[in-house]
RNA sequence: GCCCGGAUGGCGGAAUCGGUAGACGCGCUAGUUUCAGGGACUAGUAAACGCAAGUUUGUGCAGGUUCGAGUCCUGUUCCGGGCACCA
């Protein structure tokens, strides 16, 4: 009897459906385990076989738990809301719930046809409106509350009211100013910043949505625009998204990420006062080296400043206009690629050195940013790369601080050294030097210390249209939240999915896009809205009284294992951090943090291959020979060729152009060349799961991209040594087999049989722990090949082995415990337990060293007491050889496996 | 420029604590099979020398620690990823 793997595959995929085998509920009396992917945003073009990836991890083990006795928790669904949904509307016309619709069907099909064991009655859909009401529920929440830095958490809006009654600052207020006033501390608020514009998106962007200047979906130019927005005011969560990566189980880089990402830098805020003439303000600055304020010889103002207004002299207004204008006109990639060049201009104003009462210029220059510290810095030309260069562009003095630092050909960055010329800080080290300058400063009143993030609010609308609507209408110009019975508040049908001829968002094509009888918000919520919270959504997906009822997240918790790629380091994964903490501080979820152990997939690149094409003939050569003609390479499908060798029928039939191609062959074959690249339609190297499934199999499938390397590592999709895999999955169908039938017996097993099963037991337990799958397909090779040498066909060991495959090629492991005997699905079977007794090695290794030198191996059985351990190495015939006759003095015995033979 | 990660046969990759480097698979070589094949099976396969037993060299490069280093330390080169005027 054969290995039919089709047949197998379709019989127990149908046979999970109609069993809904893995519908789970939550149940006290089990431990539980949440196993998450992050969810797929269904594009047109289907799976490749990389994105499966991480889901075949992630089932790998969500099987493997279940087999260890865990009630787990193992949910799909699709991030259905976003921008190629919509462009492709605005091309065709169709409507993007319709082509969304039938991507996710799609997805589906793929999937299921690998064997995932997903709990599909859990499925969640952010474009749907049950799904959605939660994420405008949550917006309302996060604009109904603040945050308080007192209690270092977010609270009720009312809260401070009530605060600000009490300072005196409510009472008397007009409705616009009291809503402009809490608009300053609400978590979810509309405020005016410089944000990302992408004029070919028509849309703002959020800061991990442009990459180089250009947007991520589509590669359109960004520009910087100042412009009201939606935002999240994530900078307040800086501090605990930055602390609480201690405790998570996440790989160094990825918390490296997020911590170059939030950009803590300690430092100082400093008065200055400033003169425009005969006026006089005070100016606060932002810096990190307060030790160098000796050597402050101009300051800084970045050319969005407020301070800009204040501070240019009627003399310089002419000049400080020109150059705001142009430095406005760039767009964000000119400015990066423009990084080096120096541009400035003088301001006419003077500031004072608070410690040396100097007077120095003030200056207005891009290389500061509105957006970070206080819009202007003071200049340290001799410590700091870019004021330096500054200084040098505009002849401003240098004064350096440190003895002996070189400063004649670029400025002395390192934080070391004695300082000098700076006054009372004379003599000390820098180190030493920055914490007493700030001491100095918080002492005399004129500045103190100060932490400062890089990382910015998120921005939260987009003027596009398949996005969840904002529950806020306008009245009198001022934002108001609209009921919660009003949720969800549904997308509505529009015409067109382009903005309205007088440049607003779709959402203002809507008819009566009205709230008792007052103008809704027409952006709508960006991608990250909808994946924010998801993780949570899955523990309750059809509650329609809560996100997630009390129940349910005190017993799923947070996720323990979050599976997917690296791309969502900055972006998902901190807004979902983010979210999470708002939610824990509300009192709606019990854990700090949603996602316990992460681990990032590595890409499966494209392998693709060539064929070389003779100039000017339709005649293609092998490609060892092709360095003898004049040849073009052209990309050829690699589904038409197999271990490199192409299949010249389906060539010919591949494409009109290459009908009558002639072929110069090398040993009969022709011989494609191969590069690695990128995954993608136009290289022809896209392999997709289905044409694997047909041909070897799901399980197959499962297997090889396991064995293919590290989960982690990226690797190419090389179908070489698929052929190795299925051969063992035959070989492993063939132990049950006696000449094609199923003959299994209940003899007793050797203890030979016994130690290859057990070996395999302990390996597998051990690396499955580890997510180092690529080994345990190896122990799997092993153990059956060593099972097949031994031609064992017993109960004792197939029912186990079968077992602790199942995680891995669950559908044959599923027709074979049928044939076993056993009526239920081998999901939820018990791991065999691992006996170490069975595996122990009959003789040890030990290395022996002599007179202080290592020179041998010599092998004892295990069983020799450690008293007989001298006599044995003496009587060995290695220690012979290499003693050459020399008396043995004493041998001795290191624990740790050392043998010392002294002479 | 800054911060991470990596470098092992012809290829993908093993090596859990510093203890026989190269598991497993691919590819290749030879052979077996009433063998159409992209089938099944057996043996070999790091390199150099050798008929062989064997000997020597060997984990990017240069040093160091150690009885012993792919693994630890210092320096260096290359590759991959992230951040990038963040004061």
């Amino acid at each position: 009897m054969d290995y039919n793997f089709v047949e197998i595959e379709k019989k127990w995929q149908a046979y999970w459906a109609e069993h809904h085998t893995f519908r789970v509920q939550a149940d006290p009396s089990k431990p539980k385990y949440y196993v998450l992917d992050m969810f797929p945003y269904p594009s047109g073009a289907g799976l490749h076989v990389g994105h499966p990836l991480g889901y075949i991890a992630s089932d790998i083990y969500s099987r493997y738990k279940r087999l260890k006795g865990f009630n787990v928790l193992h949910p799909m669904g699709y991030d259905a809301f976003g921008l190629p949904a919509e462009q492709y509307a605005i091309q065709t016309g169709q409507h993007p719930a319709k082509t969304t619709e039938q991507n996710i069907a799609r997805y589906r099909q793929q999937m299921d046809r690998i064997g995932f064991s997903y709990d599909w009655s859990r499925e969640v859909r952010t474009c749907d409106p049950a799904y959605y009401k939660w994420t405008q529920w949550a917006f309302l929440e996060m604009f109904n509350h603040w945050y308080n830095p007192e209690t270092d958490k977010a609270e009720p809006i009312e809260t401070l009211i009530a605060k600000l009654r009490e300072e005196g600052r409510w009472d008397g207020l007009s409705e616009k100013e009291r809503s402009d006033l809490l608009m300053q501390y609400r978590i979810a608020y509309l405020g005016e910043t410089s944000v990302n514009w992408c004029p070919a998106l028509g849309t703002v962007l959020a800061n991990d949505e442009v990459k180089e200047g250009y947007s991520v979906r589509g590669g359109f130019p960004v520009e910087q625009k100042k412009m009201k927005q939606w935002q999240l005011r994530v900078s307040a969560y800086a501090e605990r998204l930055l602390s609480g990566l201690d405790s998570l189980d996440w790989t160094d880089s990825l918390k490296e990420m997020q911590r170059n990402w939030i950009g803590r830098s300690q430092g100082a805020e400093m008065v200055f006062h400033v003169f425009n003439g005969d006026k006089e303000y005070e100016m606060t600055i932002f810096t990190t080296r307060a030790d160098t304020i000796f050597g402050v010889t101009f300051m800084v103002l970045a050319p969005e400043s407020d301070w800009v207004e204040k501070l240019t002299t009627p003399e310089q207004k002419e000049a400080v206009e020109a150059y705001l204008l142009q430095a406005k006109k760039k767009t964000e990639r000119e400015r990066i690629a423009e990084t080096r060049k120096v541009t400035g201009v003088f301001s006419g104003s003077y500031a004072v050195n608070p410690l040396t009462g100097e007077k120095v210029p003030v200056w207005i220059s891009e290389y500061v940013l509105a957006g970070y510290g206080t819009g202007a810095i003071m200049a340290v030309p001799a410590h700091d790369s870019r004021d330096y260069a500054f200084a040098r562009t505009f002849n401003l003095p240098i004064i350096p601080l440190i003895e002996g630092c070189d400063i004649s050909e670029s400025s002395f960055d390192a934080k070391e050294g004695t300082m000098c010329n700076s006054g009372f800080l004379n003599g000390m080290s820098v180190k030493e030097a920055i914490p007493a300058a700030i001491d100095y400063v918080e002492a005399k009143g004129i500045g103190r210390r100060k932490i400062n993030y890089r990382l910015r609010d998120a921005i939260f609308s987009r003027q596009r249209y398949w996005g969840e609507p904002f529950p806020i209408y306008y009245k009198d110009g001022i934002p108001y939240p609209m009921p919660q019975s009003c949720l969800p508040l549904q997308l509505p049908e529009v015409d067109k999915f382009l903005p309205t001829e007088t440049g607003e968002p779709p959402l203002a094509r809507a008819k009566d896009w009205t709230y008792e009888g007052h103008p809704i918000e027409t952006s709508t919520m960006p991608g990250f809205a909808g994946s924010s919270a998801y993780y949570l959504r899955y523990m309750d997906p059809h509650n329609d009284q809560a996100l997630v009822s009390r129940d349910a997240d005190e017993y799923w918790r947070d996720v323990d294992l979050y599976i997917g790629g690296t791309e969502h380091a900055t972006g998902h994964l901190i807004y979902s951090r983010f979210w999470n903490k708002f939610l824990y501080d509300c009192g709606y979820v019990c854990e700090q943090e949603p996602f316990r152990k992460l681990i990032n997939q590595g890409m499966i690149q494209g392998r693709s291959n060539f064929v070389y094409r003779i100039k000017n003939t339709n005649t293609f050569v092998s490609c060892g020979l092709k360095d003898q003609y004049d040849t073009t390479e052209i990309h050829v499908d690699v589904n038409i060729v197999h271990n490199d060798r192409l299949d010249m029928e389906a060539f010919r039939r591949w494409m009109p152009d290459f009908a009558t191609a002639e072929f110069i062959l090398e040993d009969g074959e022709y011989i494609c060349g191969w590069a690695i690249e990128k995954m993608s339609k136009s290289m022809f190297n896209v392999v997709n799961p289905d044409s694997v499934c047909e041909r070897y199999g799901a399980d197959t499938l499962r297997m090889y991209e396991m064995f293919l390397g590290p989960l982690e590592q990226s690797k190419p999709w090389d179908t070489q040594g698929i052929d190795g895999v299925h051969r063992f999955l035959r070989r492993f169908w063939k132990l049950f087999f006696d000449r094609d039938v199923f003959s299994v017996t209940d003899e007793k097993a050797t203890p030979a049989e016994l130690k290859a099963l057990h070996k395999l037991i302990g390996k597998a337990q051990d690396d499955i722990e580890h997510f180092s799958f690529n080994t345990t397909v190896s122990a799997f090779m092993i153990a059956v090949g060593e099972l097949t040498d031994l031609k064992c066909r017993k109960r004792e060991i197939l029912e186990p082995l079968t077992i602790v495959l199942s995680p891995f090629a669950p559908h044959i492991a599923e027709e074979l415990w049928q044939m076993l005997g056993h009526g239920e699905s081998i999901s939820f079977a018990a791991f065999p337990v691992y006996n170490p007794a069975f595996t122990v090695e009959d003789n040890v290794k030990y290395p022996v060293q002599f007179n202080g030198k290592m020179r041998f191996v010599i092998e004892l059985p295990k069983s020799l007491a450690p008293s007989e351990v001298e006599a044995a190495v003496r009587a060995d015939a290695n220690t012979e050889k290499y003693l050459q006759g020399a008396a043995v003095r004493k041998v001795i015995v290191v624990p740790g496996k050392i043998i010392n033979i002294v002479c």
